[in-house]
DNA sequence: TTGAATTTGGACTAATATAGTCCTATATAT
DNA sequence: ATATATAGGACTATATTAGTCCAAATTCAA
């Protein structure tokens, strides 16, 4: 089935949290506890969108995180992929798929799936995060 | 990350080569060689297109598949539930979902996640099998 | 300058889903 | 009868996802 992550999920949520204190940072504690999501996955989830440029990060005492874009900036895609990695809808399909494709010779449906997947990135692409909170 | 499962890789793998052999009866056993797909696995795939009416089959010797409707009747989404089951992208929107949701009281984002799923769905309704054949 | 609060990040375990296998039963044409 | 099929349950293996644990680095403030 497809299926977006749990990390995702909490990402979304995460954001929505973030924006609706907007400009006080907040801390993964406290979108942990506010939201129920396990503290030390959220913290994973919250460093990949900072390395990723969406969000900012203090460290230390009173700090914390703030958004670096506004929510409609930040396209839904960028967020699946900075969480997930790549987002390939076939093994075949991964740009650096190291393990030969086992259709590569007998895959007749390469061509159909490659137009499905751009499909689904443009939907992706065209969802920002101002669409989930 | 977003993925069709190999099953309905294969499954559409096969639906194109029971088309392309237009009428002529065609064996698990035909497909699998012919394909690079493990014979049991396929027979489960098949026997499944074949519960959701997809394919026709008959037992015994001489026996195979066929396709019990024109390709472009059959939209992938159907392929997809037949195969995977339910297609709900997140955890909470299963129809049955029997463990509580851990996100019903504080999941901030059902509505929009909700919309997403929909014009997913609708993306999945909207192809069908003769885009991959 | 110490301590508490915070992010950072590696390594690990647990849980779940997907992929694949094995075996036996049933049907049918010859 | 027998060979060739589909039908389908039960099982194992593999991969992915989810979650945990621990230690380090940073920063504020008393």
């Amino acid at each position: 089935m497809i299926r977006i992550s749990k990390k995702v999920e909490y990402a979304l949520m995460a954001l929505k949290f973030i924006s609706d204190s907007d400009h006080k940072l907040v801390t993964a504690r406290e979108i942990s506890d506010k939201s129920n999501i396990p503290y030390d996955l959220l913290s994973k989830i919250l460093q990949k969108l900072k390395n990723e440029n969406i969000l900012i990060s203090n460290q230390g005492m009173n700090g914390g995180y703030s958004l670096n874009k506004r929510t409609d900036e930040i396209p839904l895609f960028n967020l699946m992929t900075a969480i997930d990695g790549d987002t390939s809808i076939a093994e075949c399909l991964q740009d650096n798929s190291v393990k030969d494709c086992c259709l590569t010779d007998t895959c007749t449906i390469k061509l159909p799936v490659t137009r499905l997947q751009k499909e689904l990135e443009d939907l992706f692409k065209s969802k920002t995060i101002s669409d989930f909170v």
